[in-house]
DNA sequence: AAATAGTTATCGGTTAACCGATATCTACTC
DNA sequence: GAGTAGATATCGGTTAACCGATAACTATTT
């Protein structure tokens, strides 16, 4: 599924903001490995050029309106696509922290 | 996130044996639209190619033991990535049939 | 001010996931 | 057996998601 990560991101920011780094900390958490620069950087520009976020000095990124937005449409198109996840990863204790 | 058509794949399959075109009207199913031939008979042939899946003469695919093997281990790898899909997806009641 | 460490960013390359167009292959109907 | 419909498959092209290497920028420490 294309855009799972430009997602992943949105949903980090919906919650706080955050920097490249902070960001690749929470993926890293999730995937086990951490991403690399070449794959987090273009992705981030890619939703600043979308005007999905925007970073400010520190460059800690917020989602826009826009972005807050996208992030609803897409968790719907998501949670249907995912509608039996529960199934799906029921063979394996997930680490719900 | 690389790889999640080719896991629902061997997810569906996990649960009956199915052809291309079930596959196809599951995948209408999650995500509203069908997808184009041109993604999904690629993505059964790389399966096969991997030795995950096997198809009999009736163009029916199951699964192959390295192909359970392999979705176990995707799932425990997705199921660490979706940790807190609940939180996710609270926002929009999925149709949890 | 120089050095170091960490972060941000770009570059070039690969694979997966998408598309629509087209072609072939089955199977059923007339 | 010819035609049609649906399923299977390939082809060429695009974008997203990945990588490692490298470069540039920032901040801190000495």
């Amino acid at each position: 599924m294309k855009g799972f990560l430009s997602y992943l991101i949105l949903w980090n920011l919906s919650k706080e903001s955050m920097t490249g780094a902070e960001i690749a900390r929470d993926l890293e958490n999730r995937r086990g490995i951490k991403p690399s620069p070449g794959t987090l950087y273009p992705a981030l520009k890619t939703l600043r050029e979308k005007g999905l976020i925007e970073a400010n000095k520190k460059k800690a990124y917020t989602l826009t309106k826009k972005g807050e937005d996208e992030l609803k449409e897409a968790s719907k198109e998501f949670s249907n696509i995912f509608y039996d996840v529960n199934d799906m990863f029921a063979c394996c204790i997930p680490d719900s922290s």
